[in-house]
This record gives C-alpha cells, structure tokens and sequence, in this order.
DNA sequence: AACCTAGTTCGACTTTTCTCGTATTAGAGC
DNA sequence: GCTCTAATACGAGAAAAGTCGAACTAGGTT
C-alpha cells in the first residue's frame, strides 16, 4: 500500500447498543481514511467478502466460516481485521462466532458511491 | 497490494488523435478493473496526483515536474507509471516532458462516482 | 471434567511495493 | 557536434503486505 506519512486512524471501543455484544475496536465514522479504506479493498479476497455482505444481506450478520473461503483460518482472520481496522466492517462476538457486516451508513456519509462500485465488482474470470 | 490471482489488465497502445502525440500504453477501458485502481489509489501521493490533476485541470495537460514533490525523479516516474497502468491518468510525450490527464471519461463510465471521492479528499493534516 | 469449535496470536517465510542513487535516453537549442 | 533538460531504466536495499502452520483462547456441549 502507501508510503508517506501513514498514521493510522485512532481504533476506539464504542459505547454498545443494549442486547447487542459490543463491537469489536473500530475507526469512527469522522477517522475514516479513503487511502485506507481503499487500500483494503484493493484485495480481491476482501473486496468479496464486502460485496457478498452487502449483496446477501440477510437478518444476521455472517460469521467468517459463513464466506467459504479455502484458506488457513489465519489467513482470514488477517483479512478481517484488515476490513474492520480500515473501517469497511464492523464484527461483534456472538458466543464462539464473530460476526461481520458492513458500515453503510458511516460509508456511505463519508463516501458516497464507494459501496455501490464495490456491489457492481465482478471477480477477474480465469 | 492484493494476493490472489491478479493478472494485469493487457496493456495496449491506443490509436492516436490527430496532432497529439499519441499516449503511452495504457489499459483500455474495458479492461479497468476496480481493485486495481483503488490499489493505485490507495497511496497518497498517489491521490494527491489524481486530485490536483482534476481540480487544478487547465487547458493544458501537466508533466510531472509540475507537481511539486520533494522526490527523487525515479521516484515520480515510478507512481506515474502505476497511476498509468491502472488506467487513472493518459500520458503523452510533448517534446521532452511527458504530460498527463485524469481518464475523467473512462473511469466516469466504468467507476461512476470514484473520481468525486477522490477530488473530496484531503491529506491527513500533521 | 473432557471435548469440540470458531477464531486469535505468534512467528517465519515469501512476495510485493516503495524508495532512491546512478546511469541512460530522447528532444530542444546552440 | 555539444550541452542542457525531463524523464526512464536498472538495480539494490528497506518496508509493507500476504500466506500459512502451530499453539492457544474462549464458549459451547455433553
């Protein structure tokens, strides 16, 4: 990714809605970074894993298992955070699963029409 | 950058308008692809290019010197190339400079919004 | 308790990207 | 021809990112 001066934007722990597991350490909305944001999802693997969350939204999050990926559970767990500390998902810890879905709103108030080129993306065939 | 399989978009010399030098190879429009582009956006010196190209556009295109950076030449030469191969900017050979312009058309077209977010942008202050 | 399970953490390795100095090219002007 | 100039090419070192195995943690089940 970049070079210059890089300081990464301020993880905070967010005040959790009742019922709720709290999220997980996150940007706020006002530290998202575009550089940032789209350095994490200039990764196809991580740009799957948002489209396929906003595309199957469905009434609960997804767990990372959920993707179906073939790859190491590290090797996911890295892309996650990746996603998460860019801001692009926010995971909550649901007993022993972590469950991930996109911040549309935050994204969408900070950068308007970034989520629908990210819906509209279709993996390179071959 | 990305890790899968990232085959670069085929590089190719486009037909040239008459009385411009013709550009330097650069991907065609069908062949942007959005994960590159938002790798080559994800560098902000990088978005600083492609910001000041589409703000401070004037009637003429700009060479790299016009830029301002406190870089080493090979250093520029080596981001322009990347904004190019990306298919974010055209450059073409005027006598000894080389200029360059922000595809405004092609990525509007393939990337609708993408260059509004990136002229909204501002560097990280400190 | 023992066991399974989703995911993390650590550390090592590989790959990619960035940076920059030096040498070189190509065009312009003399 | 020679010189100046904008930029490239090469190559090496440094930094960052990706990949993955192995060990571990925490929550759930029996």
């Amino acid at each position: 990714m970049p070079s210059i001066a890089r300081t990464e934007p301020a993880v905070v722990e967010l005040p959790e809605p009742p019922g709720l597991p709290g999220p997980l350490p996150e940007p706020r909305v006002e530290d998202l970074r575009l550089e940032i944001v789209l350095g994490a999802l200039s990764d196809p693997l991580r740009l799957t894993v948002v489209r396929k969350l906003l595309l199957e939204r469905e009434e609960f999050d997804h767990p990372c298992g959920w993707f179906g990926f073939d790859r190491p559970k590290s090797t996911l767990t890295h892309h996650f955070k990746a996603l998460r500390e860019a801001g692009l998902i926010r995971q909550r810890q649901y007993g022993l699963e972590r469950r991930s879905h996109v911040r549309v709103d935050d994204l969408e108030a900070r950068f308007p029409g970034l989520l629908a080129l990210v819906a509209a993306w279709t993996p390179r065939e071959g």
